[in-house]
DNA sequence: CTTTGATCTGAACGGGTGTTCAGATAATTT
DNA sequence: AAATTATCTGAACACCCGTTCAGATCAAAG
């Protein structure tokens, strides 16, 4: 994985891969069929990772606790792995359509749980969204650009962070009081 | 730049983008001294066009006029060069480090565009925003997210689009009221 | 119509690619 | 200790890579 990440699916060869874990090209075809299934059991295994993780999260009931709930979490998790984050970004053009169906099924699946917790405040009259699928993708976005810039031993911490993210999130979705005459 | 976006760099070679202008691989060498050359030419060109573009916005004194013109220029850009966007970003790794430095350079002068409306708004106390540096980054984070799910001719024209996102923007840097009591 | 300069071809260079497999080696089971 | 299974090596296969360059082709200038 770091190594995709670093060069490039396309980049790297098995040879590479071999020596990165002491072993000849050859060897690694007892653990994978072809170089391209090696690359979706990584990119699985992530999207695997992250969705079981959030199941772990137990999610609140109030949509706003729930939202906080997400938007740290995504950010914790995906700094933690930034290698496989990028390459599950990334180098989703070199997989096989079927293949590709998979992994973004899994995205899928995660996209939807942001999604269901900003529908279940806007019923709630919590969240002013109009559209819940962009917003979703909006706050995705942003909350997974953190890995473009946070380096760990900065001057803000990772809580730091959660908390300044977190904070624009919830301002981007919450209601703005009527315009107060008086 | 289109090959380039579909399928990597390191995945191109210069016999597919000789055959794709009708061409021998031999002959592209009268344009670029090699491929890496070829595709830091692109990136520049690519960022010398995004900052160009945008010094020709001339935006408006009122930081929150310049706030929406960003907001919706970013996303008008970007979203018309879904490619250039897609290779500026992800093939950073295969620059040499002194082109790296280059293309990184006008980027941050770019964002530098962005944390300025920023700074100046908090100066005149039009926005609340803690972090200018980190505001600046996950706003832009935010909206070239437009880029992966956003396509021609589906539900939303891309007016809407940015009217969304700069609804979104707006509200994450703009102050709170304090809470209303009597 | 010839000359000049730009452009292109097609072959070649050394080297790297993913993958296979017979035979060697190591670990486990009997 | 012997037999069996899992694992690894190292060479080979056919093929693709970026790049170079002598000679062919083309376009414009004199």
């Amino acid at each position: 994985m770091r190594l995709f990440a670093r060069e490039g699916y396309a980049a790297v060869s098995m040879r590479q891969i071999a020596g990165e874990v002491g072993v000849q090209a050859g060897a690694l075809y007892n653990y994978t069929p072809d170089k391209q299934t090696l690359l979706f059991d990584l990119m699985k295994a992530h999207m695997d990772d992250l969705l079981t993780a959030w199941e772990a999260e137990a999610a609140p009931e109030h949509p706003l606790e729930a939202l906080e709930r997400f938007a740290r979490f995504h950010i914790r998790f995906n700094t933690e792995r930034a290698d496989a984050v990028f390459v599950s970004y990334m180098e989703l053009r070199n997989l096989s359509p079927k293949n590709f169906e998979v992994i973004e099924g899994l995205r899928r699946r995660y996209e939807d749980q942001l999604e269901h917790i900003l529908r279940r405040g806007v019923a709630l009259g919590l969240f002013d969204v109009a559209e819940p699928k962009i917003t979703t993708m909006a706050v995705i976005a942003m909350l997974t650009g953190v890995n473009t810039w946070f380096r760990d031993g900065g001057r803000l911490s990772l809580p730091d962070v959660e908390t300044i993210y977190w904070d624009m999130v919830r301002r981007a979705v919450t209601p703005e009081p009527a315009a107060n005459r008086g």
